[in-house]
RNA sequence: GGCGGUGUAGCUCAGCUGGUAGAGCAGUGGAAUCAUAAUCCAUAGGUCGGGGGUUCAAGUCCCUCCGCCGCUACCA
């Protein structure tokens, strides 16, 4: 391996940045890429926002601005953001720029011109009055699976379901309101089923990737791979260079990730080696990490390596290391409720190492991880605090008092031998953590060696034999301010500012950055040399500073989600007229038999008698209605409902239930015995 | 219903290819006093979700059941 490129997921620029984006993707990759820079490697760390597609020109349009608006915001951000809590990033780009527009249009005409885009008719949902081709989250109307409103053509964010656009009922124009039109488009799609084999291999190969990214990956095999769409009608985003595409744009999921290259692209040229790129994108002898959170692997792991495949020149991904997810305080974040710890928020009111440390102590390594604010301060208040800074502490304070300075080592004890011991070994073992993204053993690993320390200055007793033996004293505050060096490197990646003031502390001038990795258990503090001025590294955090921000999120856990119904519903379902109202027959049933579905939580099958007839049903109320509850029950039916299948059972038509606001339905029925087939108007 | 994950000391979690149950925090007792009242030592007797099986030996493998979490299917 000749260099390391490394890329965090690029974040999407609607939105600033919180804790869950920092657990996953950004903070392993920034500790990652400390380490290998301090290991003396060729390393490149790369990462930028993400611009163009749906969410942004949305948000933009109800703010009333210009998407580029919106992004130039939201690139400022997220840039000042990750540069107060110390990401390293050797460029942080964004999506909108001209280099990236260039780049992405040759990597599509590229796939292009080898045949593996090829064009499809789809139907989709058009708003006459807009005048343009509605998104997946541009469309909206109740949800098929839950009778919600509010449901957007992907996904429904009440149930969770996705959905395609198509099957929303009543759908509406998200920016009008007005009810979009079927038409026809012409869509180009990636063949990625093509490359379903050559994955598979690939990825066969990769016995130490983690394996919750190897089993996503062997589940969408199982499904088989089939087409994706690569164009989409929009007016935001890089337009794609094809004949008769001139009017449609990339979709993001594809030039995204081409991000990563442009990115390069422009920190090559930016250090004046414009071809510099090709060295990390097209030689084997380059490692290519991606660091992402788990709701990104398919991106990373199938369709980015096909898309490579496909493009012939560049290398593929060496290792995805897919932390799972963040959740805070008990409760998965929620942006929309405003349920997040938002990074810029944190860091005007605390330091950034603590929130570093304690991310990675806990990072959702292999499975989801939970954020609590006491813990958060427990850790930093007794192992930053207590633990780390109170050793380095106790150490410099003692020998600038009793040595002005480094003391000289004389002849050494067994205690001594050992811990010159942990110091040398510290470095091997902790890199080999870091090097396989185990930031939780690693940063144990590196509490062991203060835990260590801390030990060590108590059994030698350095207050006594001040006083009865001054060179062995001198030999016990000599090891104890060589282990402050050797933490004040190791703890760089984790630690990045503290690192630095400890170094100083320790009277080096330069910085700690620049040191190796290889060296930092070694002995060099010559003695008389001089120390720098000692201060608290780790302040404790106090109860008070702590308690609002508990406050805020028990509070925020009490939002609802926005309902649709209340801010952008447009007013009120449109006005029908009468004629409409009548062509729905509705009728009185008796039901005479009920039943579970099989192999369906929530479905009943029940056969009614309306008037004469006898019909099956089947009906969604299995999680409200034990069968025997409807047995003998008067319900009304919709009575001319187009028959449908679902699960292989016919249903004649459709039960009317009321549902209240948590969700619990409610079959009607007449308030006094009627005949069943009765008419209800 | 299917797929994946998970259920280990009060809390948060480690336990890789099977061999006498671990760490940190909290708690209790003690030592020490250089230091941000910091540190260090001792102390956890937990049916490793339940049951069954394989084995000389099972948190660790197999079967089954139960409880959570995520994705996914069914709501005309």
């Amino acid at each position: 391996m000749k260099r390391i490129l490394v890329t965090s997921a690029l974040p999407y620029a609607n939105g600033p940045i919180h804790l869950g984006h920092l657990a996953g993707a950004y903070l392993p990759a920034d500790v990652y890429v400390r380490y290998q820079r301090m290991k003396k490697r060729d390393v490149l760390y790369i990462c930028g926002t993400d611009e163009h597609g749906v969410p942004i020109a949305i948000a933009a349009e109800k703010q009333s601005i210009t998407p580029q608006q919106l992004v130039d915001r939201y690139y400022a951000d997220h840039l000042d953001t990750f540069t107060r809590f110390g990401m390293s990033f050797d460029n942080f780009s964004r999506t909108s720029r001209p280099l990236h527009h260039k780049t992405s249009q040759a990597f599509f005409q590229n796939l292009y011109n080898k045949n593996v885009l090829v064009e499809r008719t789809v139907q989709q949902f058009y708003c006459d009055t807009c005048r343009r081709f509605l998104a997946d989250r541009f469309v909206e109307g109740i949800c098929p699976r839950c009778q919600q409103p509010g449901a957007r053509g992907d996904q429904c964010e009440k149930c969770g379901s996705s959905l395609e656009q198509t099957e929303l009922i009543k759908p509406y124009c998200k920016v009008c309101g007005h009810p979009p039109v079927l038409k026809d488009t012409r869509h180009l799609f990636f063949k990625l089923g093509d490359f379903q084999s050559r994955l598979e291999t690939w990825l066969a190969e990769k016995k130490n990737w983690k394996e919750n990214v190897l089993n996503y990956c062997r589940g969408w095999f199982k499904e088989g791979l089939g087409e994706r769409a690569v164009t989409r009608d929009l007016k935001w985003g890089i337009p794609a260079p094809a004949a008769g595409y001139e009017d449609k744009m990339i979709y993001v999921w594809f030039e995204a990730p081409i991000g990563y290259i442009s990115a390069t692209k422009e920190w090559a040229e930016r250090i004046g080696q414009p071809d510099k790129w090709k060295e990390y994108w097209m030689d084997s002898r380059t490692k290519l990490v991606h660091f992402i959170g788990k709701d990104n692997i398919v991106f990373h792991a199938i369709i980015w390596p096909a898309m490579i495949m496909a493009h012939g020149d560049l290398i593929l991904p060496a290792d995805i290391p897919a932390n799972e997810f963040l959740n805070l305080q008990g409760e998965k974040l929620s942006t929309s409720r405003n349920y997040a710890v938002w990074l810029g928020e944190y860091l005007d009111k605390f330091p950034p190492d603590p929130l570093r440390y304690y991310l990675a102590a806990i990072a959702p390594e292999s499975k989801d991880a939970d954020f609590t604010w006491t813990e958060f301060q427990q850790r930093n208040n007794s192992e930053l605090a207590d633990i780390l800074g109170n050793f380095i502490n106790r150490t410099l304070t003692f020998a600038k008092r009793q040595f002005n300075g480094v003391p000289a080592a004389g002849e050494l004890n067994d205690l001594d031998r050992a811990m010159i011991r942990v110091l040398e070994k510290a470095p091997v073992e902790i890199g080999d953590l870091f090097e396989r993204y185990e930031l939780r053993r690693g940063l144990t690993a590196l509490m062991d060696v203060a835990r260590f320390a801390n030990k060590y200055f108590n059994d030698q007793q350095p207050w006594a034999t001040l006083k009865t033996d001054r060179s062995r004293c001198a030999t016990t505050i000599n090891l104890c301010l060589h282990a402050v060096q050797t933490l004040a490197i190791l703890m760089e990646p984790v630690l990045p500012f503290s690192a630095e003031k400890t170094w100083a502390m320790l009277g080096h001038t330069g910085s700690v950055h620049q040191q190796s990795w290889d060296e930092a258990g070694s002995l060099t503090l010559k003695p008389g040399h001089r120390l720098g001025q000692e201060q608290i590294l780790f302040n404790k955090i106090e109860d008070k500073q702590i308690q609002p921000e508990i406050d805020r999120l028990a509070a925020a856990s009490k939002n609802q989600p926005p309902t649709v119904a209340a801010a952008e519903t447009p007013a009120e379902p449109a006005k029908i007229s009468y004629d409409d109202f009548s062509r729905v027959q509705l009728r009185l049933a008796l039901v005479l038999k009920a039943e579970k579905v099989e192999k369906a939580d929530k479905l009943l099958r029940l056969e009614i008698q309306v008037g004469d007839e006898k019909r099956q049903i089947v009906a969604g109320i299995a999680k409200h209605y034990a069968p025997e509850q409807l047995i003998g029950k008067t319900i009304v039916v919709v009575a001319n409902l187009q028959p449908a299948k679902i699960r292989g059972l016919e249903s004649n038509g459709m039960l009317l239930a009321a549902e209240d606001e948590t969700g619990q339905l409610a079959v009607l029925t007449p308030d006094r015995p009627v005949q069943c087939g009765a008419k209800v108007k």
